[in-house]
DNA sequence: ACTGGCTTTGAACACGTGTGCATAAAAATG
DNA sequence: CATTTTTATGCACACGTGTTCAAAGCCAGT
């Protein structure tokens, strides 16, 4: 009360004046005449304040371009309102859109997202951790292909809700959010079939890999509906990237009789396989058919546009983020969520050509120019 | 010294079994026997303590699992160790790689980042900015392709380092890392010169927008420094995205003569005008040469992948990430850092047909444009 | 006027860590 | 041994906010 000079509370304030100190919660106490904790809860609209009192420190505030400390705040209440994501790498494309939809949904609910890579590399995997950890982050999202099973007791001893988007192995300790593998591969392939192919090959990630298997059953599954003999022959496995397809796709040339159709594990693998097929001289759909899965944008740029089981990436990345929150808020979550696929039909796949001209002259693009050949 | 057991500080600890308290600085120091400022000494390397129980701190810490808060810290050293990125959008593959490098520097000086998409909503850039405030963050990035007029003065206001990225307008409170635009496309469109062509369009961003204009002088440049006169005609302006170049490159094939290469404004571009190119029935490179700018990993898995001028955008990402930790550390860093693109030749970009089968090629410089002409 | 309840406020403490300063213990120096 | 220097440690406070608790002020009802 008998403070008349609002001006230092420090004595030193004015020997920085660059560094202009920043106001707190207490400089607009003063300001206003009230105790800091009155300011903290005219700011929180806590109805424990006079309206008009409350509204006189809010102007104060916003006038001097206070801003409540989230640090501190952080301290006190022991929430920091913010998330940890770890990625393999935010320039895959398909992480790069589940982290756009946990972020969106993350500010809807005034969280901060802390991103990480950890390449893959499981030293790197435990510095991004324990960062978090260190940082108090009141959950984790992991979208990696795998969840280390390095430091997974690492995350059971911390205690923070995790949740896990399309991993490998879903642990029991977190909860997660995984597409349908199964039911995505199968309707890729089921379509396939209802343009009459009957030669199916699968371009598979490594073995095992992934979600390989699951992808693989459900195209076991959509052939045995159709009632076409499963050959061995006609899988082969690439890496889930490009290069992997490329390859992969020229043992499938290599073999005879050729398939008319391909599915691949993902885009990636498509991708690759649609530049061994040019370099052979066939065009897609004509000789061949070609589907992926996932979605990438870079399919629409194909030539032709590559069909594909989309995986609503954005979508999962919102559900990862409202399943983390119902975790920290302690409503129970479902712990294993699988989310549908959808089958997006574009120009890549067509019905094969005609059954006569396969029968006889299976070759009649074998004598494919030589592949080797290259305009500088 | 007479506290025997080391169970229990808090009274209530073993009300909730389940909610493990956190085990702090405190609860260490207690089963150290010491005060809680040694073990800060100790986790913090200081010279200041006795090797053998410094030693003996860390065993103990690191058999707890201690990890000292940092939100703790943060809030004793008025640093967070913290930066905040603002994009526009995450999944924009220019974006992402960006963030890649920044990331990885960021790591490796300790320095967490925040993740923000702002999609180019003003609105949302306010609320993003304000959460990194909140946050308390050490310095921001921002690679949005325009810095919101409208926030400059928060920025401004809150004296926080701040580094833009290719920014539209680099501002006089913020540093910032520009990709050589003029001498980038100087040279894409020297290397069609030196192939044969004459003709060689331009397809635009939106009007001014972006980097546009820049892109444009190293055009003309080009055009001028190989004494080929400037055709207004054979400019035409997209929109910076696929859809754009689609349409552009449709206006290109209606004028007459036929122009022999196209330059675009950026990979995206380009890609729509394969689309329209392709359409036409026509072959790139065969009749028509392309290059990009950007190159997005996209370009090189189109057919024929793309001649582009390459923006380092990962090393962009680390030089900002590093322009802010000197900007942080009170170093002086380099208020505008200009960065060189990279031409990266592949198979869009060839020798334009033989002049023969151009029979009316006299008319591109008969049709006289009029002389003092200028667009704008 | 007294009681009791409601509204509004401030004092005090907590959160977990870093650090200046004083001091005790040990070592070095005379 | 006495003194000074060095080393090691603890105390106390600061950082900025939230929150419990007590209390003051006000009002209505008797």
């Amino acid at each position: 009360m008998f403070s008349d000079t609002p001006a230092i509370g420090k004595s030193n304030a004015a020997l920085h004046p660059a560094a202009a100190k920043r106001v707190s919660i207490k400089d607009i106490a003063r300001l206003a005449r009230v105790s800091h904790s009155t300011v903290s809860r005219a700011l929180r609209e806590s109805p424990l304040v006079n309206p008009e009192t409350a509204e006189k420190i809010r102007r104060i505030a916003s006038d001097r371009g206070f801003r409540a400390s989230a640090v501190a705040r952080s301290l006190a209440t022991n929430r920091t309102n913010t998330i940890g994501v770890v990625v393999t790498s935010i320039d895959d494309p398909f992480v790069a859109e589940v982290v756009k939809g946990i972020e969106d949904e993350a500010i809807l609910h005034d969280y901060s997202v802390f991103l990480a890579n950890c390449h893959a590399d499981p030293e790197r995997e435990m510095k991004v951790v324990h960062s978090f950890e260190d940082r108090r982050v009141d959950g984790i999202v992991v979208t990696a292909s795998r969840v280390g099973a390095l430091y997974a007791p690492v995350l059971e001893r911390m205690h923070i809700p995790i949740v896990l988007l399309n991993n490998q192995h879903p642990s029991q300790f977190a909860h997660s959010i995984l597409i349908d593998n199964f039911e995505g591969s199968r309707q890729a392939v089921a379509h396939l079939v209802s343009l009459g192919h009957r030669r199916i090959a699968y371009i598979g990630d490594r073995f095992g890999h992934g979600s390989d298997s699951e992808r693989f059953s459900g195209y076991r599954a959509a052939l045995d509906e159709a009632d076409i003999l499963f050959q061995p022959d006609l899988v082969v496995h690439g890496d889930g990237k490009a290069e992997g397809g490329r390859h992969a796709m020229e043992k499938l040339l290599a073999t005879r009789p050729h398939c008319t159709a391909v599915f691949c594990y993902n885009d990636m693998t498509a991708i690759g396989a649609y530049k061994t097929i040019r370099a052979h001289g066939l065009t897609v759909p004509r000789h061949l058919s070609l589907v992926g899965f996932d979605d990438l944008p870079l399919g629409l740029y194909m030539d032709p546009p590559l069909t594909t089981v989309r995986q609503p990436k954005q979508d999962m990345g919102r559900m990862a983020m409202q399943a983390l929150l119902k975790l920290i808020a302690g409503t129970g979550a479902e712990q294993n969520l699988r989310v549908a696929g959808e089958l997006m039909i574009r120009q890549s796949t067509a019905a094969p050509l005609e059954h006569a001209s396969q029968e006889n002259q299976t070759c009649h693009y074998s004598s494919a120019p030589k592949p080797g050949r290259r305009r500088k």
